[in-house]
DNA sequence: TATAAAAATTAGGCGAGGCTAAATTTGCTT
DNA sequence: AAGCAAATTTAGCCTCGCCTAATTTTTATA
């Protein structure tokens, strides 16, 4: 039937010209190839197939723009990426650093069933554990929420942790180290500007206030809503 | 690394070869393609690959054998389909009927820790939605319940239907429609040498003792335990 | 605006895992 | 025991996605 259709390879190529399309880039097949571990020359030639199956339009040395179809095609994963995220990381007690790479495998099970159910028996979440948005089952992104790198916060804001940029699991479990989760509260006591480094003040898990130092090259990676 | 081992395609031929030996049957290619929808030349380009890993005993002619690691593997296959299958019936609300396909898929994911967790989570099932034995973590497969297809139960006997034999859709859905689910109750009434036929007997959803008739084709592949 | 550097594409191959057709081995039947 | 049919293997080819090397196009800089 439609059988050259889905492959593991060419939902990851859609995937990875999401993520910069949601960045307002244009994909180019350098930044693929680096997104993707492969070389600039597999790039170009994949472009090519997503291209004849109408996923991508694609002029050469100009990018890789994608079409209704791919575009929904790679929300879709996207949706099940961060559905199996939420799954592992609220149902079955995974830490927020462990779940990328399953997931990643999980994306590609083609079921839209499945999702949609575990989507229902999780109660539709809004956010994945990294506080990304969960597409609905229609494709719709809503998020609502207007969220600042916490770098330009500024001295005595209170704001709370509401995503993270990076997604390294080094990062992630450094985050954990210092008793950084989604939903944190904190304020800005201080703003240094000889490093960029933030004072914060925020609850520990006694509830007791206590005062932190966070990085410039940490703070640039962390989302927050300011109250 | 250990780069080239597991693949969708070696773990599949393995699962096959299990499934044979569970019954006792020596793999052999023609029995292999079969089961996989591919040609008997290609079953022997793959039996080679697998004797190179270790993974299975081949000589010539001669089919194939698991080995220790083979076997193991294969295991770990069959409990992670078993588990996956049991957690979208029991978990998620699909039918019987409904999961083998994507369970397939399931299967491939790798990560021991997450079919563990799943495990736990549903509180280490002992059979799978079709009746199977779930292998544990360890790889052991522990059945103790004596089955026999229901063909050879005799008249005025007691059984429980424990599983079946068949994995087809319609199969599954058929059984459906004559109310036929893990655990029924029922007691042979007739056996009707014509046809092979049998007159049971088992209550409905109301619990009001009903009378059918279930053809020989249907009691092959259906397995009980006698009361 | 000429030119060098960077980015992208083309050309030619490779390995995995299929397939077909032809050759070989096994095993059944008489 | 011979011979034939069925099963299996071998040989050679194909597609998919990747790679390297060589070439072409774009871009940035002098």
């Amino acid at each position: 039937m439609n059988a050259p259709q889905k492959s593991k390879s060419r939902q990851d190529y859609l995937k990875a010209i999401l993520s910069l399309d949601l960045k307002g880039v244009k994909a180019s097949t350098s930044s693929i190839s680096e997104k993707l571990n492969t070389k600039p020359a597999s790039v170009t030639g994949m472009f090519k197939v997503l291209s004849d199956l109408g996923l991508i339009e694609y002029k050469p040395y100009q990018g890789a723009v994608l079409t209704q179809s791919g575009r929904a095609e790679a929300i879709s994963l996207m949706r099940k990426h961060r559905l199996w995220e939420t799954f592992m990381v609220k149902t079955l007690g995974f830490g927020w650093d462990e779940v990328h790479e399953v997931a990643e495998q999980l994306e590609h099970v083609e079921s839209k069933q499945l999702v949609d159910r575990l989507d229902s028996y999780m109660g539709y979440p809004s956010f994945d554990p990294h506080g990304d948005p969960i597409p609905d089952a229609d494709g719709n992104i809503i998020d609502r929420r207007k969220l600042v790198q916490v770098h330009t916060i500024k001295e005595g804001d209170v704001a709370s942790i509401q995503g993270v940029l990076g997604s390294s699991d080094t990062f992630l479990k450094h985050l954990g180290d210092l008793g950084i989760r989604l939903g944190l509260v904190f304020k800005v006591k201080k703003v240094f500007e000889f490093d960029g480094n933030l004072l914060v003040e925020f609850n520990n898990d006694k509830g007791e206030p206590r005062k932190h130092s966070w990085s410039r090259k940490l703070v640039e990676q962390l989302l927050a809503e300011i109250k």
